[in-house]
DNA sequence: TCGTTAAGTCACCAGCTAGTGACAAAATAT
DNA sequence: ATATTTTGTCACTAGCTGGTGACTTAACGA
C-alpha cells in the first residue's frame, strides 16, 4: 500500500468531478465520493474538513466557466465585424461550449435549486466573465443608447442556458426537437435573426 | 375520530402541493407528506399505492399551466393589435403569471433534473398550450416567412423561464438585479425591444 | 535501529428513509 | 344486536446517510 496524501486528495477531487458530471449534485455525498475514489471517507474529513469545504476546494480548481479569450480564440480568425455579428458569434460559441461541459451544466442546475455559498461564489465568477464579454462587445461596436444591451443579452443567454439544461432530461421544447442537430440549427438561426434585427445590419 | 377516506386523500394531496411549493420536490417523501397531512403514511400506500402514483394523481389535478384563455382574459380588453404587440403581451403576462406560481416553478425545476413519467406527462401538456399560443399568434398576424417564429419564441420563453427560476436562489444575473421591480422592468423593456425589432413595427 | 508522526482501515453511532404486518376501533351491512 | 368491512394506529425492519473514535501500518527523521 503506497501512502500519498496529495494523490489521495487528488483522487477525491477527481471523484467529485466524475460524480458531478455523471449523476449530478443530488447523489453527491461523502459516502459516494469515498466509494468512487476508492478511499475511506474519514480521509475526506481529515483532508477537507467535510463536504462543504471539499466542494469549495473543487470550485477553486476553476475551469468551469469559459473565459472570453478562450471563447474567442484568435480574434483575427473570427469572421465578425459589427456588434450584431460579434454578438451572434459569442452566443453561438457559448452555446456550443456549454453543451460540452457537463460539470458546468450541473453547477447551473445546482444554482437553480440552492443558494449555497459555493454556488453563489461560482455565480459571481461567472457574472464577472459575462460582464467582461459585455465590455468586449461594447468595444467592438458601441451600444445604441435606446437599447438596454445587458438586459437583452441576459434574456438571450438565459434562453440558451435553459434550452441546454433541458436537453439532458427532455428532447423537445415547444414543439422543437433537440435530439438532432437540426433543432439546434433552428435555434442558432433564431439567435442570428434576433440579434440582426435588434442591432441593425448597417453599422460596422 | 371522524373517519373519511375522501377527506384523507384530499389532505394528502394538499400536503403534496404545500410541500412542493415550500421546499421543492427534493424533500418530497412519503414521511414528510404524511407528517404534513397529519396522517399515517401507511394510508398513502393504501390509497395511492406509493409515491409515484400519488404524484400522478397530483399531476392529474391540473391547473399548473395557465391556458391561453386564462392568460389573455377578455380579448377585447387587451391593447394589442400587431403580431409584435401580441407577442410582447403574451410574454410579459406569462412571466408575471409564472412568478406567482411556486408549484409550477418547482415542476419546471423538476423537469430540469429528472425525466420522470410524471414530468414528461406534464411537459407534454405544457407544450400543447404553448403550441396553442403560437397558433393564436399566427391568427393575430401571420408569420413572416423568413423568420422561424417558433424557434424565436422558444428562446424568449426559455429565457423568461430561466430568469424566473433563478430568482428563488439568486437575486442577480449578468449584473442585473432582480430583487426590485426595476430589474424586471428592464427585462420587460428588453422583451419589447426584441419583439418590436424582430417582427417590425409596421404591419397591423 | 528505534521512536514518532502521518496515512489509511475498521467498526461503530444516531438519524433518517421507504415500506410492511399486526392490531384497534369506527362505520356499515345483516 | 351482531358480524363484517373499512379506516386509522402502532411498532417494527432493512438500508441508507453523515460523522467519529480507536486502531494498524507505512514513512521518515534521529
Amino acid at each position: 500500500m503506497v501512502r500519498d496524501k496529495e494523490e489521495t486528495k487528488a483522487r477525491i477531487l477527481a471523484a467529485v468531478g466524475k460524480l458531478l458530471a455523471e449523476s449530478g449534485f443530488q447523489k453527491l455525498g461523502v459516502n459516494a465520493i469515498a466509494r468512487e475514489a476508492g478511499v475511506d471517507k474519514v480521509l475526506i474529513y481529515r483532508y477537507f474538513q467535510g463536504l462543504p469545504s471539499l466542494l469549495q476546494s473543487f470550485g477553486q480548481e476553476g475551469g468551469y466557466w469559459t473565459t472570453l479569450p478562450e471563447l474567442v480564440g484568435d480574434e483575427s480568425m473570427v469572421d465578425a465585424e459589427t456588434l450584431a455579428e460579434w454578438m451572434r458569434y459569442l452566443l453561438v460559441e457559448f452555446m456550443g461550449d456549454l453543451k460540452q461541459r457537463p460539470v458546468t451544466q450541473e453547477i447551473l442546475r445546482w444554482e437553480l435549486l440552492e443558494g449555497n455559498e459555493l454556488t453563489q461564489e461560482l455565480a459571481s465568477v461567472r457574472d464577472k466573465i459575462a460582464l467582461d464579454s459585455l465590455k468586449f462587445l461594447e468595444q467592438k461596436g458601441s451600444f445604441p443608447e435606446d437599447k438596454d444591451i445587458p438586459a437583452i443579452s441576459a434574456i438571450l443567454i438565459a434562453g440558451v442556458v435553459y434550452l441546454t439544461l433541458r436537453t439532458k432530461s427532455s428532447e423537445t421544447f415547444m414543439g422543437l426537437d433537440f435530439s438532432s442537430p437540426a433543432g439546434w440549427q433552428r435555434i442558432e438561426a433564431a439567435i442570428e435573426a434576433i440579434v440582426r434585427s435588434t442591432f441593425g445590419e448597417d453599422e460596422t
